[in-house]
DNA sequence: TCTTAGCACTCGAACTTTTAGAGTGCTAAG
DNA sequence: CTTAGCACTCTAAAAGTTCGAGTGCTAAGA
């Protein structure tokens, strides 16, 4: 499939994706000569440029302008041409820096705090999806008596996720009664993960204990629920408003539409999911993206860990005008760094 | 300082602010007789409305314009003439019935979902403020050993909030002694806010246990954190995208202004503190609010309580071209809506 | 065969001019 | 005090103009 592009061919395409990811201008063969000089006059730039055009490589917003990337342009570039390392030192020391700020301890805070540095280190909207708690495993469940009629139940996960919910106990449980009821709830699901406790599961469970205890229906709800409610799982942004920044974003109903799905989150839950591979970053460009609103975009995803059991998904989502290989560095440094402080 | 209009003046005025509400073009004489007809022709109105912009109460925009509602006139129509009741028997229902979907027990999911259904009835922007963790009464502190080294504790507020924290224990504590620990701990703080809880009365607290056990020194860093952790309260917004659709926004900068305002938590806190009034809802009209990004704006604000303790704020913002009558109406509902499935 | 200077041509962005109509203020009569 | 009538104003939208960056093509040179 993939054409064999002359070295020069290649030079030029480069000149013309960079130069265009900086100006957002279309590239004109006299500004790659002057700016890339490469002995070659500009009436051969343009007949290369004409040639690239052919091939698919660039496109000509109206006859009289310069060139701009297609979008197998930028797949060309992405694939073959890119830097791989589009970091300074001192900037990957300052990034560094903002990462590690304070000794945080909160899963939660982590993350929203990475949505900020990365959307504000590459200029762009970054999503970040959280630890999914159906993925974890089931570590203890314990209920403390509150008071006369209310205890707390409490869901204790191996990814350190914590669940309470106060439930009403309809009548007085003794200690022990209760000890009884939550080393045996223990006992069945240790070590299943959230998805894998099923209603029938816990209907099964429910029938068990009813026959001694008719009291902790209450106590299964937390169950039930977190079941439910933790459906949608949560994503986290950074810097929604940066793509005001970008002037392909100039137009309002643009604007409108990108924000609107941003406040969709099961959309970015999906969107995040269906680009997720294990190991690497993924690109996509244009329409590459399944979801509609973002076939004008250009997304980048890379997933994070705890103990290397995958986690959750982080992305970067611009104009497919975007720095690539810059911020694939960023995320890069990003996700090391996550996995090292979620792994403690 | 008010000064009186006659009635005739009293209902051109009206008839201007509403018709600009509704249509975000300026009022043209012969539309008001039109509209609104009242026995007189359009040159009668227009000296009417010649005198009311000079009384400051209307605006043109430029000469061969229509009049617009100044800063003024809005606070008069709002002080003096609006209909009390903005709502439908229709739209008060249905406006019930989405509030009360489910049997949410969770408080920050009503919150979260009351922003949603604010934003939708009144097409403007929502603001909540959750309820102040640090005014909240402390109730009582456990502590869950979980395995060998490590322990959660769990801190409940009477107005509902559960916060927990995984510690570690240097030592092994038997149940006994924490259990010692623990009752110690609830007797001092037990009724105080979370605001009275001092460092100095912590670092008290902590002479008087170490004398017993030299362990616990984890377990008093969640009461610590909490303390500064919470100290952004957090506001909870609803149809950040609905100004988009206003016309008076239709320039992006003001749109980044205002978004860029939306992600700044501390800001949007301190707009709803401002304003806040114990006891009936407020209405800031342009400058009349502190904050200089939104002097274009209007702000209408309530509060709602648990069992008459005034928990947090419920804000509408959007732009002085606003259906108060309408949004008062609607905040008025969730309020008391808010109130009833926060006491439960 | 590849490169390049030269030139006519294209097209959009920015600026100016024109036009249409909504709305005003003023005057004089009812 | 009200109103018909009219000249005047001002904007938004349409139409027209200018400018320059950039192209494609041709023909001459290496």
């Amino acid at each position: 499939m993939t054409v064999v592009l002359s070295e020069r061919k290649k030079q030029i395409l480069k000149a013309v994706v960079v130069n265009y990811t900086n100006t957002a201008e279309p590239v004109g063969s006299r500004t790659v000569t002057r700016v890339y000089r490469m002995g070659l006059s500009s009436a051969t730039i343009r007949n290369e440029m004409a040639d690239l055009e052919e091939m698919g490589y660039l496109a000509q917003p109206h006859t009289s302008a310069g060139r701009v990337p297609s979008q197998l342009g930028y797949r060309y570039y992405v694939d073959y041409l890119m830097e791989k390392d589009g970091l300074s030192m001192d900037e990957e020391q300052a990034l560094t820096s903002s990462l590690s700020t304070e000794k945080m301890r909160e899963i939660e805070q982590i993350i929203i705090n990475s949505a900020r540095v990365l959307s504000a280190a590459t200029n762009q909207t970054s999503l970040i999806m959280g630890p999914q708690f159906k993925k974890s495993a089931f570590r203890q469940i314990r209920i403390l008596p509150l008071d006369e009629s209310r205890g707390l139940v409490v869901l204790i996960t191996d990814t350190g996720f914590i669940k309470n919910k106060v439930i009403d106990m309809k009548q007085h449980l003794s200690q022990a009664e209760l000890q009884q009821v939550v080393s045996y709830l223990n006992q069945k699901l240790y070590g299943l993960t959230i998805d894998q406790v099923t209603t029938s599961l816990i209907n099964e469970l429910k029938r068990d204990l009813f026959r001694r205890l008719e009291i902790l229906e209450q106590a299964f709800i937390l169950l039930e629920e977190s079941l439910k409610e933790e459906r949608q799982i949560r994503v986290f942004l950074g810097g929604t408003t940066n793509i005001l920044n970008q002037p392909e974003f100039k137009d309002v109903d643009k604007i409108r539409r990108m924000l609107n799905l941003f406040e969709q989150e099961p959309l970015l839950f999906k969107i995040l999911e269906d680009t997720s591979s294990e190991n690497d970053f993924v690109i996509k460009i244009g329409d590459e993206n399944e979801c509609e609103d973002i076939k004008e975009c250009a997304l980048i995803t890379g997933t994070y860990k705890i103990r290397d059991k995958t986690l959750g998904t982080v992305g970067v989502l611009g104009p497919t005008r975007m720095d690539y290989s810059r911020v694939i560095s960023i995320m890069r440094l990003l996700v090391d760094h996550l996995n090292m402080s979620l792994s403690s």
